[in-house]
DNA sequence: CTGAAAGCGCTAACAC
DNA sequence: GTGTTAGCGCTTTCAG
């Protein structure tokens, strides 16, 4: 079904039938109408390839995360779609693994489709390649940030949220402190790691400081048993990921670990299920949804005024939910 | 950057270059070279749509879930960006809201893009227009099944589920069992009424089920606060969906409610932190990663070796995962 | 082994 | 108010 077979059927151009269908003003009330009730017998269906040929804008933006499955990522995924899609935008989700290569193929499909943009969360080491492909399209940065991909950036202040948990667990008079986080080179677990220093200003021992592979829910679970088999094992301990609050909570539960009396845990995010694990989980909360608003609708303003390279970069701060998983040293 | 800038660098036509991007056999080692260098060089990336126009085949599948920050979604998109890609196939996912207005518009957009298939979970009453595009797209339903768009899907055996559950609570001698589900007209909830309503043999009483709005967590709180104020309340519950369940858990927590001793409870599905809630959730565990990984890969076969409209219909049985939170009445 | 030309569906400039 | 024509980038005959 193409504009040239109800064209046919009408005995008419097909430019008048393009313009009928596209509510040109030259087109008379009567001639509209015959052609959109035709379109509409026929089922006719715009073709979105004719028209992106016909150098017609893109209306889909591709949003890459690393997993799916992490509801960290989902929050800023529904977050995206519902203020893009109000805006006429398609979000095109697609997922990384946190693997350079999967992540070069998706971005290669990506140029080749001409999206009109890309809103990402960048796998630990880009590959030159895709690096190469996104100078050429339209592109932010969401949650993690790598300088080499550009410097548009909306994500947390990871350093604060960090510092904030700790210092928490400093003023009820912790001495020695545990970090489990995300492993060296990834942005954010490179400033959480540098927030949690911070905080202890240099009484933090190295000995307590773990870092994990990215979506390594069983590395936690490791991380946490190695921790507290130390000769002096840590009295308090701070994740800095999901995934890590998620390895360490379980493993807790399977030990049998008393919490808050024998290890106090602030956690990194406030998924379902951490207001109901053990005596509730003290965490940082994370405003996601705001931040992928921001991003979304910052990043459409830019598309549609016109790309510029003027760099951007939002933070936003995380706020501490007390609840029961921490008490005095 | 197109073919054309290739060969006139090249001085060759825009043909050869076409076929030694190609890999067409007949075009010489040498020329073949030069032309991939230059592409390179030139950062060359082909034009999808261009491709599309020549009816190149899409290789992209459309995924429509109510939400992409339910887990039980997720889990079923992970698994097939996984399987798919690996064949080469782009997922595009996207999101309903269980609105059957914004489910029209996004099969809209798939239509015009000329994608290669969906796969959905539709919504509770697809309009009459998605039906009609759906027509002319090969598509499968997952999860929830509407027999208006087909007779082609892969699932869950809901009314198995739920008599599992609730066969289970009345072995442990319960005689007053409350539900709480999706609302009427879904499928997968409708059948998951029907295999409690099995289970208990018409010795359930009406008052005790509840039946929810898809997607409404706090509905669920409600549901459950109505069936404790009861004349005689129940002294075991199950639930039918996931949403539900995390409700029902919530407001159990809140309200401060002992489980199993007070109430008896059987959860629908396994989400991260049902295990660590209270004394571990009793619930039913699903297979959505292995169902939705059979469903891509029969689609991707019936895709490639032409689509035929022969029916399919696989369900995949669900088990019960004993832990803490059920006891004999 | 390589080139010329046609055409996929659509829109916009240019007639009338 | 409507028709004609050209061309977006690519592949694919058909000719050399």
């Amino acid at each position: 079904m193409t504009t040239r077979d109800i064209a046919a059927e009408l005995a008419l151009s097909v430019s008048t039938v393009g313009r009928a269908l596209s509510g040109d003003s030259r087109i008379s009330e009567p001639t509209r109408i015959r052609v959109e009730a035709k379109a509409l017998e026929l089922g006719y269906v715009g073709n979105t390839a004719a028209r992106l040929m016909r150098g017609a804008p893109s209306n889909v933006v591709a949003f890459m995360i690393p997993d799916v499955r992490n509801t960290f990522y989902t929050a800023a995924a529904h977050a995206l779609t519902q203020s893009l899609g109000s805006l006429g935008v398609q979000v095109m989700l697609s997922e990384t693994n946190d693997d350079p290569a999967t992540e070069l193929a998706q971005i290669r499909g990506m140029a080749a489709a001409r999206v009109a943009g890309v809103i990402l969360t960048p796998s630990p080491t880009p590959k030159r390649e895709s690096i190469r492909l996104l100078a050429d399209i339209p592109h932010v940065q969401l949650l993690r940030h790598d300088r080499v991909l550009g410097s548009h950036w909306f994500g947390v202040d990871d350093a604060g949220v960090l510092r904030d948990a700790t210092d928490h667990l400093i003023r009820l008079g912790h001495e020695r402190i545990a970090y489990v986080g995300g492993h060296a080179g990834l942005s954010t677990a490179d400033a959480r790691l540098r927030g949690f220093r911070d905080a202890v200003r240099g009484d933090g021992c190295d000995d307590l400081i773990v870092r994990i592979r990215p979506s390594e829910v069983t590395d936690a679970r490791g991380a946490l048993r190695a921790l507290l088999d130390l000769p002096s094992p840590p009295t308090a301990l701070v994740t800095a990921s999901i995934r890590a609050t998620e390895g360490v909570l379980e493993e807790l539960n399977d030990l049998g670990i008393r919490v808050p009396s024998d290890l106090s845990v602030v956690g990194f995010g406030d998924e379902p299920g951490f207001s109901w694990w053990g005596p509730g989980l003290t965490t940082m909360a994370l405003p996601v949804h705001e931040i992928a608003t921001q991003c979304s609708t910052w990043f459409h303003q830019r598309l549609t005024d016109g790309w510029s390279d003027t760099p951007y970069r939002s933070s936003s701060h995380g706020y501490l939910l007390e609840r029961g998983s921490t008490a005095a040293a």
